[in-house]
DNA sequence: CGACTTATTGTAATTTAATTACAAATATGC
DNA sequence: GCATATTTGTAATTAAATTACAATAAGTCG
């Protein structure tokens, strides 16, 4: 595991002292790989042999072989922790943080997503006769999000951010529908509801949902997204950034399985924009 | 550069001893950087001090400096790269791209914000009268989730995207109303005339957009993200999900700028949301 | 509230590892 | 084959990390 996500993971367990040398660890990682224990001591203004203490806390056989799986962790470029934004934080400070933590919940995403799920998933909706994107709240974006990119595929698609209108749509659907219907927690009564109408219809549910959660158990297919947690500031952000990505995927297997025919399709649609945009100037050569 | 890669290719400049040295490397890399020197100097029936002018001759410190060096290459090297979707990917392969691509943009985007610009947006936000998210085609669905955000924030905020409706509103606009205009490529001409009315109309407009466009010509403001390239399924996917990052940062700027006593309510917020969700369940301690 | 216990942190001593300086050995050119 | 240059190793030195222990701070219970 990433030696600063430990980091962050196991900051309850630290002391005082401890906590001062994470931070001037995660404020410096680059620093960090080339200072000897006294320079790394004294920047966190605590003794060798905290710094010391704090290594064997992660695992480490001492301070060398710390600096050893710290510069693997940074090795492939990213020091991307989840770290979480605190009252006195700066524009800079907040700005690199969640840049910071999206990509870590990425990360995480990528390595948690089931392949075979997705696969299925287009599957599904290649087949689809008709495709409905449900979502409510801050789902509601992602579903409107993929209604644009399915729009494109010339296929027949709704989405909808209204309980009623979802219900409606859900009662009226058939056989060969599919039925998509997105949120973090898996727990808002209604869209469970939207699922299990649904289901009862004939269609086919694809969750875009936790695990094991309520909205989970009432669909033919789950896609889950494991991602950490959100950061502090009590609004969904990291999560639906992976449903995005994850909508992304969808929609480029679709294309992918749909052939290359299908894709001179995607450009003309849109090159058909062209007309509604200015013309980019011609940078003469 | 990869430092196995580099030994590999100043192979002809070593030495004999020294190229005992690299070849005990190379066979047992992982075992190399949990030996000590005189460990590895055994292994490769030379002297200690071989060992560290193999090191130097690599143009590392030292011993500690090279073991640094080769614990990075081994570190599994993917940095991540903007990839392109194959014809021939399977689920695997284009899952992985299209992650890898988007954590990508958002490294680039990163690095390319400018903080400044973010800070004045979250000053003019913060005092905004009304505030207006626009957008069109695919940025529509960011508008959506800005409006979701800031919503919370009991905040008057609107959205539309919907050109006739976004052309009243921006006709109505008044001084202290902040208008947010967002697209990726900032060339669509229904937008920048929405634009150039609001700003007409004394509202302070935002642009969220590419550098020097035509959008951003008409903007008080312009937040420019700099995104690679989007990859090739002629669909905007990584330029968006950094517009919402974008936001998620513009929210948070707002939240930090008004204080604790703001964000307790913001808790209250999502504890509303409670009565229209399943309870998790409890786990006993 | 104070004595006792436990946990945390720092100081100094010790050990270990890495580097340097120098000498021996090997190779290279004339 | 001798002189020079290069390579390699031995021993000494220096630097770094770790351990042992003492002091301080934080809890806890009477």
């Amino acid at each position: 595991m990433n030696v600063l996500e430990k980091i962050v993971n196991s900051v309850a367990n630290f002391s005082k002292s401890e906590r001062k040398v994470a931070e001037v660890i995660l404020a410096n990682p680059q620093t960090t790989i080339h200072s000897s224990i006294a320079a790394l001591a004294k920047m966190a203004d605590v003794s060798e042999p905290t710094v010391n203490r704090f290594c064997r806390r992660l695992d480490t056989k001492g301070f060398p072989d710390f600096k050893l799986h710290l510069a693997q962790s940074l090795a492939n470029g990213t020091p991307y922790v989840n770290r979480h934004v605190e009252e006195e934080d700066g524009p800079e400070a907040y700005t690199a943080k969640i840049f910071e933590s999206t990509m870590a919940a990425l990360d995480s995403a990528r390595h948690n997503v089931d392949i075979n799920a997705i696969n299925r998933a287009v599957d599904v909706l290649t087949q689809a006769k008709k495709i409905s994107f449900f979502g409510l709240g801050a789902s509601a974006s992602v579903a409107h999000d993929a209604q644009n990119k399915f729009f494109r595929f010339n296929v027949p698609v709704v989405c909808f951010d209204d309980i009623v209108m979802q219900r409606m749509s859900a009662i009226n659907s058939a056989e060969g529908d599919v039925v998509v219907c997105i949120s973090h927690t898996g727990r808002t009564k209604n869209l469970c509801d939207i699922a299990a109408i649904a289901r009862e219809n004939d269609a086919t549910v694809i969750g875009v949902t936790a695990y094991d959660s309520p909205l989970a158990r009432e669909c033919t297919l789950v896609l889950s997204l494991d991602v950490p947690e959100d950061t502090d500031m009590y609004m969904p952000m990291a999560s639906r950034v992976a449903q995005l990505v994850l909508i992304d995927i969808l929609a480029t297997g679709f294309t992918l399985r749909r052939g290359s025919k299908f894709r001179e399709n995607l450009k003309k649609v849109k090159d058909s924009l062209r007309g509604s945009r200015f013309e980019k100037k011609d940078i003469p050569a």
